[in-house]
DNA sequence: GCCGTTTTCGGCCCGACTGTTTTCAGTCG
C-alpha cells in the first residue's frame, strides 16, 4: 500500500482565502491531501454560513476526513488512473474537484462561494456560542466580517438588538473577544493523562458513583485531544456536576445540566462530563467514546435494523434491548465489541459484522525495547540502571542505542567510545540474569545515505537502529533515496522515526512513504512506531499502511531515561490504531527468534 | 453532495443545555 498525509494543519488558520493555496515560492508542486481536505472544510463551513443544505455541508466534511485518513497522495491516486469517486463520501462532483484542486492548487467553486461570503467569517465560528446562524446574522444585518469588527459592534451594543442574540450573549461575546478568541489548542495525549487521572480518581468519590472512565479522543488514544470527556455512572447526575464544577482547578463553567456538564479548567483544557444510570453505562461509552463518525455509522445500522442507538441504549420501539455494557450494545447491532482504538469509522464496523477485527497487539505483548539510550550520549541514566529498569519491567531484551558521532549535540559515540560501550555490555550481560542488553546504535543516516559508523563497527554489533537527524531538507526525491540507500545496507533492521515529525513543534520531512514501506518490506527492514510522546512516528496511518504492505513494524519507546521506557505503551496504542498485531512487529518475539529474523 | 441485500429518489444520528425563545432556535457533544 502506500502513503500518509502531511500531519494535521500547520499552524493556526490564516485569515487568508483559501481559495488558492499559498505554496512555497516557486514550488509547482501538488496540493496535498492535507491541503484539499483544508479547502473542503473552508467550503463546508462558508456553506453552511450560508444556510446550504446541511446535508451538502456535512458531504464537503466527510470527504475532508476520507483525504485525512488516506495514507497515498491524491496526485499519485491520479496518476495512477485511480477512480476517486471510490473513497467513502466522494462522488462525481467531489472527485472533480479533488482533482483539480491537486492539479491547479485552487477550487473555482470555492472562489465563487467566497466572492459571496468572506473566507474571514469562518473565522468567527471558533468563538464558542458562535456558530453558523449567528454568524450570518452579524454578517447580514451588521456587515461583521472580522473578529474586529464583531468587537466594535458589540462595544457599540449594536449585537444584543439582533434576535436570539441579547445583552448576555453580547457580553459572553466581548469576554471571548479579549481573552483573544483562541480555541485551546489541541494537547499531546500525554499531557492530558495527569489531568485525566486526577479527575477520574476524585470523581470516583463524588455522591453516588460507581463508575468512570475517562472517554472521546483520550481513550480512543488519539495522538492529540481536544478536550477530556468522562463518563459516569451514578444515580443522581446533579450531584456529580456540583462535584465537578467544584474542583479547584475549575475557572469556568460553560453548561450544567441533570446529565451534562461542562468546564473549562485554569490551564485551559475543557472537560465534558456526561452522567447516566448504570443501566445505560455502556451505551453512553459508546456514545462518548466516539469518534463521531463511527457513532453516527453505529446510529445508522442500528437504524436500518430498525432499531434505535442513543446514549441510553439499544431500542426497538420503547423497549431497551440493551445499555449496559458496551458489549451488550455492540452485539445488539449484530457487532463484536470494537476495541476503542479502531472507532474512528476507518473500516471497523464492516470487520466487526463479519468477525473479522484485529486482534490487536498489547502491552503484555511486548519482550523488550528496541530503541534506549544511555548517559553515553543524550540519555540521563548509566547502561546499567538503564537495563536493570528494562528487565524491572518484565522485557527479555533492551537494545542500546546510543547516537553515532555525526549526532553532535546528542554527544553521539565514535567508534572508539562505541567499542568501549560494547565492551561494558559485554561485562554486564556475564553477571546479569533474566534479560539480556543487546549491542546496538542508534546509527546517522548521512545526507546521502550512506552510515555513520564503518561496516568493521556495525559487524559487532546485534542490531542497527538507523535514523536522520540532520538534512531535512532535502528534496522529497533525495531524501527518499536516503532512506532506501540507508535500508539498502545489510545490517540495518530497524529505521527509527521514520518521518521525523514532532508533535506540534515540526512536520516531518518531505519523502516518499510509499516507496519507504515498499521498500522496507522487500529488505526485511522494519519501520519504527517511536513511542516517544512528542514523536509516534510513524503514526497510525502510515504504520498501518505500512501493515497492509506487508512490512513489519518495531515499537521503541527512545528512552533517556528510566521512566521513558513507559513510554512503550504510547506507542502500543498507536500500533493499536494502526490496527497491528503481534505478528506485524518485531519485539513481540524472544530475543532468539528476533535475532533469527534479522539475520539476513 | 452522497448513497443503495429494503431504495437510483428521498433520505441523511440523536440528544442536552442555553436563553428572552412564549413554544423553540442555535450550538454543541
Ligand atoms: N452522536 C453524536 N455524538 C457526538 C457528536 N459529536 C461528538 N459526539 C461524541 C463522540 C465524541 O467522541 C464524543 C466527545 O466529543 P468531542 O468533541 O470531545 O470529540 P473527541 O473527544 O472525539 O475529539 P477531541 O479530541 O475532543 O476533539 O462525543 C455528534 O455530533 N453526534
Ligand atoms: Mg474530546
Ligand atoms: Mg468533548
Ligand atoms: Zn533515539
Amino acid at each position: 500500500m502506500t502513503l500518509l498525509n502531511a500531519p494535521p494543519a500547520r499552524g493556526g488558520d490564516s485569515l487568508a482565502p483559501q481559495g488558492l493555496i499559498a505554496r512555497g515560492a516557486g514550488a509547482q508542486m501538488a496540493a496535498q491531501n492535507a491541503d484539499i481536505a483544508r479547502t473542503f472544510r473552508r467550503m463546508a463551513d462558508l456553506l453552511e454560513i450560508e444556510d446550504a443544505n446541511p446535508f451538502r455541508v456535512r458531504a464537503y466534511r466527510r470527504a475532508a476526513e476520507t483525504l485525512d485518513d488516506l495514507a497515498e497522495p491524491v496526485a499519485r491516486l491520479l496518476a495512477r488512473g485511480a477512480d476517486l469517486s471510490d473513497l467513502p463520501g466522494v462522488g462525481e462532483d467531489l472527485a472533480g474537484k479533488i482533482a483539480e484542486i491537486s492539479r491547479t492548487g485552487r477550487l473555482a467553486a470555492l472562489e465563487a462561494v467566497e466572492a459571496r461570503t468572506p473566507s474571514a467569517l469562518a473565522q468567527l465560528g471558533t468563538i464558542p456560542g458562535l456558530g453558523p446562524r449567528r454568524i450570518r446574522a452579524l454578517h447580514e444585518r451588521l456587515g461583521v466580517v472580522t473578529a474586529a469588527d464583531l468587537k466594535q459592534a458589540c462595544l457599540d451594543g449594536r449585537v444584543r438588538r439582533i434576535p436570539h442574540f441579547g445583552r448576555a450573549f453580547e457580553t459572553r461575546l466581548l469576554t471571548a473577544l479579549r481573552g483573544g478568541a483562541a480555541a485551546a489548542a489541541r494537547r499531546r495525549l500525554a499531557e492530558a493523562e495527569d489531568d485525566a487521572h486526577s479527575l477520574q480518581a476524585r470523581l470516583e468519590r463524588a455522591p453516588g458513583v460507581a463508575r468512570v472512565v475517562v472517554a472521546g479522543s483520550f481513550r480512543r488514544r488519539q495522538e492529540t485531544v481536544g478536550d477530556l470527556d468522562l463518563v459516569v455512572a451514578a444515580p443522581n447526575g446533579t450531584a456529580v456536576g456540583d462535584a465537578l464544577a467544584a474542583f479547584e482547578e475549575v475557572a469556568t463553567v460553560m453548561a450544567k445540566g441533570p446529565t451534562r456538564t461542562s468546564v473549562v479548567l485554569a490551564s485551559g483544557l475543557q472537560v465534558d462530563l456526561r452522567v447516566v444510570q448504570p443501566d445505560s453505562f455502556g451505551a453512553a461509552l459508546v456514545y462518548f467514546t466516539g469518534s463521531r463518525s463511527h457513532t453516527i455509522a453505529l446510529r445508522e445500522r442500528a437504524k436500518a435494523r430498525g432499531l434505535k442507538l442513543n446514549e441510553y441504549g439499544v431500542f426497538r420501539g420503547d423497549t431497551r434491548i440493551a445499555g449496559r455494557t458496551e458489549e451488550d450494545v455492540y452485539e445488539a447491532l449484530g457487532l463484536a465489541f470494537i476495541p476503542p482504538e479502531l472507532c474512528e469509522d476507518r473500516g471497523e464496523i464492516a470487520a466487526g459484522a463479519q468477525g473479522r477485527l484485529p486482534r490487536l497487539i498489547a502491552l503484555s505483548d511486548i519482550r523488550g525495547d528496541l530503541h534506549v539510550h544511555t548517559d553515553a550520549s543524550d540519555g540521563r541514566e548509566s547502561l546499567d540502571a538503564m537495563v536493570l529498569a528494562a528487565r524491572a519491567r518484565g522485557y527479555g531484551y533492551v537494545a542500546i542505542t546510543d547516537h553515532s558521532a555525526h549526532a553532535r549535540v546528542a554527544h553521539g559515540l565514535d567508534v572508539t567510545r562505541l567499542s568501549a560501550q560494547l565492551d561494558a555490555i559485554d561485562r554486564l550481560n556475564a553477571r546479569l540474569q533474566g534479560i539480556v542488553a543487546l549491542k546496538a546504535s542508534e546509527v546517522d543516516i548521512l545526507k546521502d545515505g550512506r552510515l555513520d559508523l564503518p561496516d568493521e563497527a556495525l559487524a559487532r554489533l546485534d542490531l542497527v537502529v538507523a535514523a536522520i537527524h540532520s538534512d531535512f531538507g532535502l528534496s522529497r526525491g533525495e531524501q527518499t533515496r536516503r532512506l532506501l540507500r540507508a535500508m539498502d545496507h545489510p545490517r540495518v533492521s530497524i529505521i527509527a522515526h521514520p518521518t521525523g515529525r514532532l508533535l506540534g513543534a515540526r512536520e516531518g520531512y518531505a519523502v516518499d512513504m510509499d516507496a519507504v514501506i515498499a521498500h522496507a518490506r522487500n529488505r526485511g527492514c522494519a519501520l519504527e512506531i517511536n513511542a516517544h510522546p512528542s514523536r509516534l512516528d510513524l503514526n497510525d496511518i502510515q504504520a498501518r499502511a505500512a501493515k497492509s504492505a506487508g512490512a513489519r513494524l518495531s515499537i521503541g519507546s527512545d528512552a533517556h531515561t528510566s521512566l521513558g521506557l513507559g513510554h512503550m505503551r504510547l506507542g502500543v496504542d498507536q500500533a493499536r490504531r494502526a490496527w497491528i498485531e503481534p505478528q506485524n512487529t518485531l519485539n513481540t518475539r524472544s530475543w532468539p527468534e528476533l535475532k533469527a529474523l534479522i539475520a539476513r
